[in-house]
RNA sequence: GGUGCGUUAGUUCAGUUGGUUAGAAUACCUGCCUGUCACGCAGGGGGUCACGGGUUCGAGUCCCGUACGCACCGCCA
């Protein structure tokens, strides 16, 4: 028996008990006389006391462990003299008479500590290490719990969790794909899954009804610090429903985990924001509504004053950030250069800020009158004491996305994205489609099988580009947390999209015909969504990347370090697979 | 495909205007130490300054390129 307890469980009213722990070396504290040594398991931290007075050879062994030593020790559970408020198990120890060196350990390359000395890359190539420290290990419990939770929710409402397959065909529309060949069928290749989408939906044609699946989706594009190759989804789709009857079950769910998890009871539905609205108010599809400083338009009251550089624009949009005229000329400096930065592409910044005695003083004032700028503050719901931010542009869209990016970082610096308070909300009535200046066609915005808004329908003929869909995506502090729609269950509906995105009638057929002929076979109505589970966990967790949730990410490159992956492959296998490598020349 | 920042001891970092033998902390090793828990004290070892080229009397430091890492843009139905 390797052990009776764990590192982590033993109290004061252990003391007396005879008892056998197994774990790593933490740490030894040589006294000398005595050797105290803490040992650790995923449990937590026990310390162990050897004592030259009753056993000098043991103490002497002892004072050669290392750290990462996987130890056996078998002692007596004692109250301690001095007790470590710190530690669960800090009010006793184990006064040791046995010690067994399971196994030894080279000096770890970074230290096994909350506040580890090792950087990002060195934790990565000693992942294995990396998880053995209590925050890494936390994050991967909090996933569990999380994936235990979503699995009762949705258990209890008659959800089937069914597997589908990783092997799947290549899809040309959205991500590029993984590829895999196929030994057995020379030159032909199988794909990794983006997602589950059409498996779900033939899951429905089968009268599943309700399925859902924990499922790692590949997508085969450039990383982010939220976004990995491969990631996993909760994936749900449901039969005879409608919209609302999706976005309330699994706002449900959403309102599950924040109760089981966080011990958050959200009462109110949340707020369901159409996307068109989203982008006037935000400039974001996932607006971050832990703070106002909405979108005002001001084209009615700044442009024809002689400014040439509001006269001319298409478009001019402020924020208020409450309370911050003390904004010195430095720090708006820092603003301007900061939205000025090519990522984000605006040519300048006006600012105003409100004195206490109600003028406003604009870096535009030769060109406004007190009149007007009292126009704009009233307009803007200015008050004394708060500091009015206006950038203005020749696309709209590309202003208030500029727009955007520079109220997300008043947010932040005005610490109005505090990681523990959660603004949910949907945003729904996504477009149906979004032009492809690359592609010169219209793509599907959300996927090519998501079903039109009934009422938009007429205008698939008349003008696409308008038709609004029944899309709906959960976004959480600023974060798209999942997203579905309802799909289309219609055979010539299905054709007819396939068209619009461009797809010859031969096309559509060849790929995607195993959908569109199963929809000749009584198809329900259905649709559903998919959360992501790395996101939802980081996002719980308060994690800036979602790395930190994963056991074994790829890095920025799209590696893994520790395997070493990907790597080349031996021309034997090149040969059984009949692939023929064709590296660029440099 | 692009932009920015970075790469110096096992690790995290500092390194001035280009100038003697490249430092700190921590980790590691040795010794001392019977109540430590970030133990303490004394001593010690440890460097291809990422790589390649250039400028210079002289390069960790300046320039160019490459590789790698991180963040972001594009991309991500």
């Amino acid at each position: 028996m390797f052990r009776t307890n764990t590192c982590g469980e033993l109290r004061l009213s252990d003391a007396g008990k005879k008892v056998t722990l197994s774990g790593w070396v933490q740490r030894v504290r040589k006294m000398g006389g005595m050797t105290f040594v803490d040992l650790r398991d995923r449990y937590g931290l026990t310390q162990v006391v050897f004592n030259n007075a009753s056993d000098s050879e043991l103490n002497e062994a002892a004072n050669h462990l290392g750290r990462e030593f996987v130890v056996q020790i078998t002692g007596t559970v004692a109250e301690r003299s001095s007790k470590n408020p710190h530690l669960p198990t800090g009010d006793i120890e184990i006064l040791a008479d046995s010690l067994r060196i399971l196994n030894t350990s080279e000096v770890p390359p970074f230290t096994i500590e909350d506040d580890t000395d090792g950087g990002d890359d060195l934790r990565m190539r000693y992942r294995y290490l990396d998880l053995r420290r209590n925050p890494v290990r936390r994050n991967l419990e909090l996933r569990h719990r999380m994936t235990m939770e979503v699995r009762r929710y949705l258990d209890s409402k008659g959800f089937l969790e069914i597997e589908t397959p990783m092997l799947v065909g290549s899809t040309p529309e959205g991500a590029r794909d993984f590829v895999v060949p196929s030994r057995m069928n020379p030159g032909q290749f199988y794909a990794l899954p983006q997602s589950p989408q059409t498996l779900k939906q033939l899951l429905m044609v089968s009268g599943m009804d309700r399925y859902f699946q924990i499922v790692k989706c590949f997508r085969d594009e450039d990383l982010r610090a939220d976004r990995q190759p491969e990631f996993t989804q909760i994936d749900c789709e449901m039969s005879f429903i409608e919209q609302n009857d999706v976005i309330e079950l699994f706002e449900g769910m959403a309102k599950h985990l924040f109760k089981e998890i966080r011990g958050i009871e959200l009462t109110e539905p949340f707020l369901r924001m159409p996307w068109a609205d989203a982008m006037k108010y935000y400039g974001s599809d996932k607006p971050d509504l832990r703070f106002g400083m909405t979108f005002v338009e001001l084209m009615d009251v700044l442009k024809g004053h002689g400014f040439s550089v509001f006269d001319n624009a298409e478009y001019i949009g402020g924020i208020n950030a409450k309370g911050a005229a003390h904004y010195t000329r430095k720090q708006l400096d820092a603003l301007t250069e900061y939205v000025k930065r090519p990522q984000i592409g605006a040519k300048g910044m006006v600012y105003a800020r409100v004195a206490e005695d109600g003028t406003v003083k604009s870096s535009v004032d030769k060109f406004y009158s007190q009149e007007v700028l009292q126009q704009m503050a009233r307009k803007m719901d200015a008050a004394p004491g708060d500091l009015i931010l206006i950038l203005s542009g020749d696309d709209t869209m590309r202003t208030r996305k500029q727009l955007c990016e520079l109220r997300l970082e008043m947010g932040r610096q005005l610490g109005l994205r505090d990681k523990d308070k959660f603004a949910c909300l949907w945003v729904v009535d996504f477009p149906m489609f979004e032009w492809s200046d690359e592609e010169q066609r219209l793509m599907a915005m959300h996927h090519p099988f998501t079903h039109p808004k009934d009422e938009d329908i007429p205008m698939l003929d008349t003008d696409p580009a308008a038709v609004r869909a029944d899309a709906y995506d959960m976004v959480i502090n600023g974060v798209e947390v999942g997203g579905g729609s309802i799909r289309i269950h219609d055979a010539a509906l299905q054709a007819k999209m396939f068209e619009i995105l461009g797809f010859t009638p031969e096309k559509a057929q060849e790929q995607f015909g195993f959908l569109m002929n199963a929809f000749k076979f009584g198809a329900p109505p259905h649709g559903g969504l998919a959360y992501g589970l790395d996101r939802w966990v980081s996002l719980f967790a308060g994690l800036d990347s979602i790395r930190d949730c994963i056991a074994f990410p790829k890095n920025n490159s799209g590696r893994d370090v520790m395997l070493d992956a990907p790597a080349a492959l031996d021309q034997k296998q090149l040969d059984e697979l009949n692939l023929e490598i064709n590296l660029p020349k440099e």
